[in-house]
DNA sequence: TAAAATTTTTAGACTTGTCTAAAAATCAGT
DNA sequence: ACTGATTTTTAGACAAGTCTAAAAATTTTA
């Protein structure tokens, strides 16, 4: 089928067009999968020959019907083992992405299968983000970053934008953990850093930037 | 570390020693690997270097104690994997090998621990074969074919020598199962073909060549 | 809109793992 | 102990994926 290093890539593209919806560039696809620019477009060449997606010199890349699926597979499998592993193996939140990159590429479809069904087909894992269905579906929630709520709202913590271990591990320190309950008691016009509460009990201050990677629904 | 490649290798040698005890041959290896022998020579120059194994020119190959090791490890987890699929994702014991063929190269320590730790610390695979604990200790049971015992013999299976697909099938079809209660009843002089019991009902006829590839432990 | 800066592609080389064909070493039979 | 058969290694080539340096295209700036 396609090499980890195929799927590795596909997956990076998806990524990028995620945010911003645009063509992706070369250099971006560089930058995200640690290799030069002469890299990416050796394998660009590669993956257009093998239809998986729109390529034209100089002008940057979208992905085909085909790329996406297989991308949308690929994800599917990184968060399901994610969860799996937080949710059986006792991994940390901030433990698990490195496993799962070698694991959502291991070939079984009923692997896969099963492993969805013992997690009782789960929406989401262990940072909020969306877990595609079998054939592919995404159920995106509507959430938003912390940093744009007002003072007195009252919202559940729902995800993170920055994945690294030591903000998870912060996060953790301060409670601040998915699915409980932040209070805004007062933004700071200084430098917008905020005094929240966390399920109503300890209060504590958090920048504008952890504000920007927290993404929670108002209540 | 050392690639997936390079862990087959250290693997095929292992198992190619394990059943002669003698030092492994290029050939063997190549057919194992389903390679050319060229291509092992190569191997086994790269493998040297790492010290993983003893080689000299034309004189074939046993593993160091580093390399042996290594061989533990992955069998380990082979073996661990298999047992996961088959208790917690109703895997039958013909359809774990590929999949165990891939998990087996997953690094990760915590993963492995507690992977053991979810199945009990189990003491053998699906296939009746040993698991190397953590510090690569294997336990060996001393159980033998049942083309050796003698009429009027009551055993119980503990495994398989052959781990194709349709041999397993074949046996399970039968009844004969791991754990199952195995009484001869007749050896034809003919063709030493025997005619047996399992869990004292089902009488059947199996040939002297199915009996040599099921492995069990006298009563 | 033409020069300068940036991005992207090409050219050529290197690594890992594979192969075929040919040479060298070992083994077997007399 | 030869000689012929077999096994193993070497030589040289190829595919995948990576890199650096240089060329080409695009974008920015003035
Ligand atoms: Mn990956
Ligand atoms: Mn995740
Ligand atoms: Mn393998
Ligand atoms: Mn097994």
């Amino acid at each position: 089928m396609n090499s980890f290093t195929e799927e590795n890539y596909i997956k990076a593209i998806y990524k990028l067009n995620e945010s911003d919806n645009a063509s992706v560039t070369t250099n971006a696809i560089a930058e995200q999968m640690h290799t030069k620019a002469a890299s990416v477009t050796d394998m660009l060449k590669k993956l257009f020959v093998k239809k998986l997606i729109h390529y034209q010199k100089y002008r940057g890349v979208t992905l085909t019907v085909k790329g996406e699926k297989t991308a949308l597979n690929i994800i599917r499998k990184h968060r399901l083992w994610e969860m799996f592993l937080v949710e059986k193996f006792n991994f940390k939140w901030d433990e698990v992405h490195d496993v799962a990159e070698q694991l959502e590429h291991i070939q079984s479809d009923k692997l896969i299968e099963e492993l969805d069904k013992f997690l009782n087909y789960p929406k989401a894992d262990p940072h909020g983000d969306p877990i595609p269905d079998a054939k592919g579906k995404l159920h995106i929630q509507k959430s938003k970053m912390l940093s744009l709520l007002n003072v007195n709202d009252n919202c559940i913590m729902t995800g993170v934008v920055d994945h690294s271990t030591p903000f998870l591990q912060y996060l953790e320190r301060c409670g601040l953990v998915l699915g409980n309950e932040i209070k805004i008691k007062e933004i700071l016009t200084f430098d917008k850093s905020l005094q929240i509460t966390v399920n109503k009990k300890n209060s504590l201050f958090i920048s504008n930037d952890v504000a920007k990677n927290i993404l929670v629904t108002l209540k």
